[in-house]
DNA sequence: ATTTAGCACTCGTATGAGAAGAGTGCTAAC
DNA sequence: GTTAGCACTCTTCTCATACGAGTGCTAAAT
């Protein structure tokens, strides 16, 4: 039988530090340490011989009990090494973890990516992905900004022929986006020119969520217009700004769960590489919630999410002006070097939101 | 040791299909298809209790011996039944496959996609990624156009401040794409109209590709527009078409390998995930040939692909008006049904034109 | 009161032998 | 030309055993 904590067994354990003497802070530390590099259960001796004061096994096994008591630590087997649980990692993230500063090197290596490429937001955001798997050896993951949440600094009409306007809209945050619309009655170019004159003086300025509200409902528009609007242009409203929702979810790095340990077997990455090809789930897990912190770790199952209880999420959010624009994180095996990570996404969204204020 | 065929023993069998007697045919036709179901070497008893003619164990494996000195079958061992190897599916698809109407379920599946989406482009191909792996069971892969093999319809410039502006590019097969571009000295908006007319004038109908060689030289520029430029008007045309050659690959169901049995140890899956990572190599592998037949066929390591050795490729160009936009495909195992694959790669990228024609 | 040495015990892993089974190739008879 | 029979090969599965790493507990040492 495997002697694996359940939830509400750790759930029951002292989450203070209080309780975490000097000795079982060391033995925690060094216990997760090890366990990072090697993926094995890390046995009394191994602990004994490398940590500082200088004990033998048998009292680094009685700490290593008492930590096992809190939930802190477990073993696969009676008969086995400790291996971090959830709830030691989270204890670690959250009260032990001392912030790793990135090398001149690695600093230079994310600039670099970002200065020698062009402002386009879409593609910045997917080269990040790359630069996050490329330097954490995990996987890189970001959001693309939602069109949705900006805030609408213009935008263009074109007509292509006597059916169809491809409409350009520029949002405060340097998002541009086209789409081409149908429209079922002929509009003159002349008639598109005044259309596209009207809707920028009354609309520009207001969220282009907000503005999807309002052109959904004829009796909205005609409020916000001050007066009355052929069907036509109501429709062309319309169709102008209703956006599709869709979130782009770039990723990279996947292979890079085939060196880990912990994933060598089919059974182990199968499930996980299932949940990463659905890209709307993997969306929902990055999504910022209500009170999101500056960075926010999620630890194993914390993330809620079938195919990941084996990784865990570091991610943050990036913005221009104060204005969200997207999430960009890490996604690795629980056992990370979480300290690197953290600095790694902190910065990285630092930078990319540098970048991106460029292009406002 | 292995008996498994060397390439050019295989080559050295002869291909033309005159040496295949009606039994021959019959056997190997057999095999492949259960192997297909199996993944596991056919036996003489397995072929001699399904083929039609009743034939002996024995006599099955006098023929199966002589496909084998073809080439056209190997052994995992000794005593092990055959497989079929690369040579024998290529003459199996070559000469033997039957080609394999859809049903009209699938095909109903297919359309309804289409009829249900919206008409941008770069959507629909990322979409029929989709649904080819979904209705294949394998990975379905999609190359998006590249607006630089198009012709120019209309173009469109957006100032956003003194310094920069929105550029809508306009391509005869409906694709449309902006990009931001800055410019050094700040142009007047009278200014930028005027320039946008001139271009428009000057440049539509020419492919895009043309017109960024052109636009590198100040003198092919001045050329066409057959009076002098400004250097603020010279490198605004410059970078408005110095379009990235960037080529996107949409890939779908990858996970679907999980299930295959020839890719059960992570030793199999490993490379190829690796591979599908590097899009630029698949991007590659996809990129239509020189001369591209209607349907082309890559029977596994045809592919000279690092990690798609055990993969074989059906791919198609999708064109509207006879301008070539891109390429869909699937990508499967060896042993893969080809029969159906290469119905629904014809029948999708059937549709996928007639889809986009209507955004022409 | 804390630390440590010693030792019995548990459990996973590696090894090897043996049996079972699937399938072939060959030969001789039909 | 076809087939039955049989020896032979090679994989796979199972079982037993040995080994070793690591623990928990107890009693002695500091």
């Amino acid at each position: 039988m495997r002697r694996v904590l359940t939830l509400r067994e750790m759930g029951a354990a002292p989450l203070t530090t209080a309780v975490l003497n000097a000795r079982k802070r060391e033995v925690l530390e060094a216990i997760i340490t090890c366990y990072n590099r090697t993926a094995k259960p890390v046995s009394s001796r191994t602990i004994a011989r490398q940590c500082d004061m200088r004990l033998s096994p048998a009292t680094i096994r009685n700490t290593m009990a008492q930590l096992g008591e809190y939930g802190y630590l477990a073993q696969p087997h009676t008969s086995a090494g400790r291996i971090p649980t959830e709830l030691g990692y989270r204890v670690y993230v959250d009260n032990m973890m001392t912030t790793q500063r990135l090398t001149d090197e690695e600093c230079r290596f994310i600039r670099q990516w970002y200065d020698s490429s062009e402002l386009d937001i879409f593609e910045t955001v997917e080269q990040t992905s790359k630069i996050l798997s490329q330097i954490s050896h995990y996987i890189g993951v970001a959001l693309s900004p939602q069109l949705h949440d900006g805030i609408l600094r213009r935008l263009e009409l074109i007509p292509l022929d006597t059916q169809r306007v491809v409409v350009v809209l520029i949002a405060n945050s340097g998002l541009v986006k086209n789409q081409v619309i149908s429209i079922r009655e002929s509009v003159s170019k002349a008639d598109i020119k005044r259309i596209s004159r009207i809707l920028n003086e009354k609309l520009a300025g207001l969220s282009l969520g907000e503005i999807q509200r309002i052109s959904q409902s004829h009796k909205n528009l005609k409020a916000v217009f001050d007066q009355d609007l052929s069907d036509s242009v109501a429709t062309l409203a319309r169709n102008t700004f209703s956006l599709d929702r869709e979130i782009h979810v770039y990723l990279n790095g996947t292979s890079n769960f085939f060196g880990q340990p912990e994933f060598l077997e089919v059974e182990q990455i199968e499930p996980l590489f299932r949940f990463l090809e659905q890209k709307e789930r993997v969306a929902d897990l990055l999504s910022p919630k209500k009170e999101s912190p500056d960075i926010q770790v999620l630890i194993g199952s914390e993330n809620r999410c079938e195919g990941m209880e084996m990784c865990s999420v570091v991610q943050s959010t990036f913005s221009v002006q104060g204005d969200l624009l997207g999430t960009i994180g890490v996604i690795g095996p629980t056992r990370m070097e979480y300290s690197r990570v953290v600095s790694i996404v902190k910065f990285t969204a630092h930078v990319i939101g540098q970048h991106l204020q460029k292009a406002v």
